[in-house]
DNA sequence: ATACTTGTGTGTCCGTCGGACACTGGGTGT
DNA sequence: ACACCCAGTGTCCGACGGACACACAAGTAT
């Protein structure tokens, strides 16, 4: 599909440069800023070709010189907002400080852009920078003794894991405490549901933070179980 | 907002019951029953009001007599399309076994209707049978030691890589072995990301799960870890 | 200076979406 | 026989992504 091809050379640089330089405003640039600004402002559902046209005082027909599809604008989006892959070298202790680090930066700049999660779901084009965070993590369980699959799942797992805590992203079998309609519901049938009603009536008003912290030194600590198992002698 | 308590009522089974009996062939079953062969066969993004509408030989305004929104047939087709919760009672082995039984079942639920991954992501209202599901994993984990919020966060932590991990949802920090396009630009440039290029090397062609199987042994692994830990004394 | 080309933004149109609203026509209780 | 009731219809709306033909500027060749 040609705006697929498009979109690749896009986003990894490899499209020719315009003969002339560009002698006016509207660049890819520009257009990529307006949008995550309404994102972060509104929210993805009021990222419309209108609305970041209007906010470029622009026609959104304009948007489509610079842009071939609104994929290719989301995806612009995204490779912009995930700034520049960490450089987790300085990191002492090994692969578990470094991963901690990691997906502390990652979750940070999710925070900041709280669409992101939510855009980075689903078939799409992916970004040099958007790789280079990958790489930085797979790059972290180097010398672990895990082969390149085992890395690189370790690294989904983990991604996986940031995604699905943060923001609003992800419900359903999740943060009931915090909708109090469910809790509502789930009081009035916990006859049906003893063990949920149980376990939310002993946390009861406790701060949440959607099992981030939980989930992170679970999936750590399997990692540790992993990695201690392949190297039988501890040598070093 | 009214449509979004109507919407409970309707999941919950609260709502008054038709004073006649319903005498005519369209009702909520019907449609979430077409609404799901829609998404089954055609993916999520092609359940319309006037897509379902059609497969029942109906105008799309027909089914908001039956339904307040699409927000609110959505949350009839899956709370349609998870099914019964399982019994898990009678599985022998402890938590450990109980899990990956809840897990195999939930994954294969979600292989039939590779949209509710998707559509289980984000706001939303949330039915009988989607929390009962929940509930038999929260109570598979009674005994552990593991206090309530603990135990909800591991269902969590275990549904979101069960999600993370189901066809087509997740795409971004994973899957390249299977994008060819990715993999071609990976090798492009993999001066610049040795450690992806080196474990996408070491696994050119092996079957890929999307890190399923690693994701799961890794967090019951890290839930194993800690259950140890509540429990210094193995007196059972 | 003039004509041509090329690239950038505009205006108009289309099909599809979710949904509001007024209607109609057949079945039911009186 | 009657009025009521309500499931299903028809029409309309604004917003969406996008195709396409056009206007218009600036740079180049003559």
């Amino acid at each position: 599909m040609a705006s697929e091809d498009q979109g690749v050379d896009l986003l990894w640089g490899s499209r020719d440069k315009p003969a002339r330089p560009a002698r006016l405003a509207l660049t890819v640039d520009r257009i990529a800023a307006a949008a995550i600004e309404v994102a972060d402002a509104e929210g993805m559902a009021s990222v419309s070709m209108q609305q970041v046209a209007a906010r470029l005082d622009v026609t959104k027909m304009a948007l489509y010189r610079h842009v071939a599809s609104k994929a290719e604008l989301v995806a612009v989006m995204i490779e912009s907002a995930v700034g520049e892959p960490p450089d987790l070298s300085g990191v002492p202790g090994g692969w578990r400080p470094s991963l901690v680090r990691w997906a502390d930066l990652m979750r940070e700049t999710w925070r900041r852009h709280p669409w992101l999660p939510a855009a980075t779901t689903g078939e799409r084009l992916t970004g040099p920078r958007e790789v280079g965070w990958t790489e930085a993590a797979v790059a972290a369980l180097d010398g672990t003794g895990l082969d390149g699959g085992e890395r690189m799942d370790a690294v989904f797992l983990l991604s996986g894991h940031i995604r699905n805590t943060q923001s609003g992203a992800t419900a359903g079998t999740q943060p009931w405490t915090e909708q109090k309609q469910l809790r509502t519901v789930l009081h009035e049938h916990r006859d049906r549901f003893p063990a949920l009603h149980e376990a939310a009536r002993s946390i009861n008003g406790a701060p949440r933070d959607n099992g981030w912290a939980f989930g992170l030194n679970r999936i750590l600590d399997g990692l540790e179980v992993l990695i201690a198992a392949r190297r039988p002698d501890p040598t070093d």
